[in-house]
DNA sequence: GTGCCACTTGTTTACGTAAACATGCTAGCG
DNA sequence: CGCTAGCATGTTTACGTAAACAAGTGGCAC
């Protein structure tokens, strides 16, 4: 900076205000700063700038994998709108989604330059009370049940999965079979209540939940045990992945769908319009749960706003061609 | 860092080296600068670190669209291993896959900090001689052709798509089919001109090429013109999820796979062995690219390694049961 | 003509840290 | 016992920027 001002003649603070786009600048003495810049190629120091400014521009995204869809199209939205607004994402990967990894992230972070942090990660922990992320700095997290503690934004999982499963049974289904997420995910246990609190309002038998841990390898698996069955005519999968799972395992058994079991499944990632036959599931607008996330975290880092409630992005039902009413002989 | 001083009874100075993890401090003061600054929370500030140190422990990720499967896969590596490093990841996205935009980011990278920059752009726009990205910083460019200008982490796309055609003309097909990506992307192009040169060696005729974006849906398309004619049994999609929109083209026109046509896909994602039937494909180590994008990274920001030459990732074909021999009749 | 105001530009200072240098203490050796 | 080497610690300084304050210039109204 000092060069450039030497250059164009004029003092470092004036370099400063051009460069910081202040209008109090004459704009013949603007020009020759510009040129100045341009001559040694100039870029302002964003370290000594967010010293002296105390905002570092930045924001910090803690992630447990990056490889689920929905997180992905969640932190591509997050990373858009914040660009937009000048800012820019620094990530920090966790291995795994337990309370020690999240700490030490957040110290990591806390060394980092960011002036607010969101938190993707599937699991509990944060909902339990006494588990609390060092305070001081601004905080965004995603589908989790500590509202009362942290800003949420949350995808409302429950009407997504109440309307998967009643979509069912106005099909004609007596009652429908559920493949859950992982134990300790909180997106999988909301799901599941609400599966669950459908067919109990609806007065249909519960049968007992598979377990997968999203991956279609899983749903696959989950698959043959209900292929082995004969008294399954649909399936509500917790996610895209494991539906597809399933329906690889019905088709190698000769087991029609929609004609003797229907799926539905649950994000409406790019692939299920393709899936074979094409997957009916819950749409999420992921795009719109990261702009909001990072539109909370700003209004926090201005001080405009509140740091605790929750914000509930809706789901829409898609019926595609993997439902259909029961055969009549079921 | 004053406070805590003041507390510990010690200069600001002695913070500094016990914060830094230096050897010549008394274990004695050592604990009780540790307690001092356990006591008043302290966090050392990273912008006045980086200023000083001229390091700022972070580098920059510039992506066009975080949708694509193998990008993310990628990322996924480079923040790990970042992490691992000690190093954060500064993420930009781009819009659009243009020379603009890509300086663009370029600039905001500049102004934030960061100590060197990984591109994962398809395009070619790097590859033009004309085209330069501003100097100064360490630079590592994934899947592209500019290896005589920067430092490039490509997979071995040639091998791959030779491998695939390859295996479909063992398989006793006359020809294969072959439906790309978009016209600007590099790993697009790279895979088609090795899809025709194996055509060529192998004295098969080369077809038209359909060209599709990446989508499962432009590979729906792509499917139904293929369906249309009767001289088709092979088709090598450029990518997975085209190769699902294919499939899913085949099966609504009663076209058996691999009964009447095999197809083959590029990237082995995680659903492609559940796709049905499960795909046959090239599996890709995205793991290993961002593996080793950082590794030449911070080589080159250690300053221990050249900043050019062309790092290469093996493919493998993963046969599932998505290809077969043609039909006798054809 | 005088005084005041608006506007541009310059000067001083401080942000929190770490490098370079300076000091003081202890131990070991002749 | 005195000298020196080595180590722990303190002092000074500079990194590049922007805020706060100061100063200079010109125009306009009375």
């Amino acid at each position: 900076m000092a060069d450039v001002a030497a250059i164009a003649g004029v003092s470092a603070q004036t370099v400063s205000r051009v460069a910081n786009g202040l209008t109090n600048v004459d704009p013949s003495t603007k020009d020759r700063v510009v040129a100045a810049m341009n001559e040694i190629g100039y870029r302002p120091n964003s370290a000594a700038r967010a010293l002296k400014t105390g905002r570092f521009k930045s924001i910090g995204v803690i992630m447990f994998t990056l490889s689920t869809f929905g997180n992905m199209r969640t932190l591509d939205a997050i990373a858009t709108a914040a660009a937009q607004a000048g800012y820019s994402i620094t990530l920090i990967p966790i291995a795994l989604p337990t309370q020690v990894e999240l700490l030490g992230a957040f110290d990591r972070l806390g060394e980092h330059a960011v002036d607010g942090i969101i938190v993707i990660v599937e699991s509990h922990i944060l909902d339990r009370s006494d588990v609390s992320l060092p305070t001081g700095l601004p905080v965004v997290i995603v589908d989790s049940d500590a509202g009362d503690k942290y800003s949420v934004v949350d995808t409302d999982q429950a009407a997504g999965a109440r309307d998967a499963t009643r979509h069912l049974l106005e099909l004609g289904h007596r009652t429908v079979w559920h493949v859950s997420g992982p134990e300790g995910s909180f997106s999988a246990s909301r799901r599941r209540d609400s599966w669950e609190a459908t067919l109990v309002a609806a007065g249909a038998d519960v049968p007992e939940v598979l377990i997968g841990d999203w991956t279609t390898n899983s749903g696959y698996l989950c698959g043959l045990e209900l292929a082995k069955r004969g008294d399954v005519t649909a399936v509500f999968a917790a996610n895209d992945q494991m539906a597809l799972g399933l329906m690889r395992a019905f088709h190698e058994n000769d087991i029609a769908v929609p004609g003797r079991i229907s799926v539905v499944g649950f994000d409406d990632m790019q692939e299920a319009s393709s899936f074979w036959p094409p997957l009916t599931t819950v749409h999420q607008d992921f795009g719109a749960v990261g702009r909001l996330c990072l539109e909370k975290l700003l209004d926090q880092i201005d001080g405009n706003s509140t740091s605790r409630g929750v914000a509930v992005i809706p789901t829409t039902l898609i019926e595609r061609q993997s439902t259909a009413a029961p055969a009549s002989g079921a």
